[in-house]
DNA sequence: TTCTTAGTCTATAATGGTTCTAATATGGAT
DNA sequence: ATCCATATTAGAACCATTATAGACTAAGAA
C-alpha cells in the first residue's frame, strides 16, 4: 500500500483485499456490501474515496465508459470511438475492432463491440502545443 | 421511417432529422435542447423514447456502457471485457485490443483503451441450448 | 506527552442522467 | 366518424455518483 503512496487505513486495505478475492468485476456496491460485513462502520462515500485513490495510484482499473451521459450516433456501423478528455468531443475513429459481431470468444456469443479510446484529441494536442511554446517565449523573455 | 417498422410521428421524424444533421454524438439532452427550438412542446421522456425506438430499429447507435454503475478490476492490463446480456456478469477476454495505450491515432494522443463486447456468455447459452432441447423432447411427445 | 496539521472517514444532502407513471393526445383501421 | 392501440407529455421517482461539513486519526514538532 505504501508503495502505492497511500496511507494504509483500515478501509483502504479492507477493499484492496476485498478486490483481490472478487475478481468478477464489482461495482462500487457490491464492494460496499461485501466489506461492510467485516467492518460495520464503513460509508459509501469511503468506499467511492479509496476507489479513486486506488484507481488514481494504478492498483485498480474501472470499467465503464462516459458514465456521465449516453451519446448517440447515426452511423450503426461498429467502429471505435475516441473521446477526448480535455474538451469532451467524441471522434469516430476509422479503426477494425478486434473483435466483430457474430465472432465467438472464450465461448461467448459476441452481439455488439465499442471501444472507447481516451486521450487528447489533435485539436487540444496543438492548442496545448502552442501554449507551451507561448509560455516557453515567455520564460525566455523573463530570463 | 416506415421502413424502420416505427409509426412515422413528428417527434421521431424530428429526433432523426436532427441527429442527421449532427453528426457529434450528440446527447439525450442535447438533442432534446436542439429539437425543441423548433418543436416547443417537446417533452424530454419522448427523446428518450424515441432514442430508444430508433436504436431497437437499429437506426442508430448509442454509445455507453453499462450507465448503470462502474466496475474495477484488480488486473490493470489493458484487455477487453464481455459483458453477457443475460447473467449481467463481466469477464476478462484474453485478446488484444487493436490500439494500444501511448499510440497517436488520427492525431488524437491515445492514454486508455476500453473495448466491451456484449453478448451471452458461454454458460448461458450452454443453458439456453439445454432448455430449448427439453422444449424440443416435450414438444415431440405432445406431438 | 501534547499540540498541530494534514489527511481521512462518516453521514447526509445534492446532482444529474435516466426511467417510470398516469393522464392526455394522436394515428390508422374499421 | 369512431375506436383502439400506441405515442406523447409533465413530473415524480430512481439510483449511481459527487459534494459538503464535521468528527476523527496519524505523524511530526515542540
Amino acid at each position: 500500500m505504501r508503495k502505492l503512496g497511500l496511507m494504509p487505513t483500515i478501509q483502504r486495505v479492507a477493499v484492496l483485499e476485498y478486490l483481490e478475492h472478487n475478481l468478477v468485476h464489482p461495482t462500487a456496491d457490491e464492494v460496499y456490501q461485501g466489506v461492510k460485513d467485516h467492518f460495520p462502520s464503513l460509508s459509501k462515500a469511503t468506499v467511492y474515496n479509496v476507489l479513486d485513490a486506488l484507481k488514481h495510484a494504478g492498483a485498480i482499473r474501472e470499467l465503464t465508459i462516459a458514465r456521465q451521459a449516453a451519446r448517440y450516433d447515426i452511423i450503426t456501423s461498429p467502429h471505435p470511438h475516441f473521446m477526448c478528455r480535455v474538451c469532451g468531443r467524441v471522434y469516430d475513429v476509422d479503426l477494425p475492432h478486434a473483435v466483430r459481431e457474430g465472432d465467438v470468444v472464450d465461448g461467448h456469443q459476441v452481439e455488439s463491440v465499442q471501444t472507447y479510446i481516451y486521450g487528447v484529441c489533435a485539436h487540444c494536442r496543438a492548442k496545448e502545443l502552442k501554449e507551451n511554446a507561448a509560455l516557453q517565449v515567455q520564460g525566455e523573455k523573463d530570463a
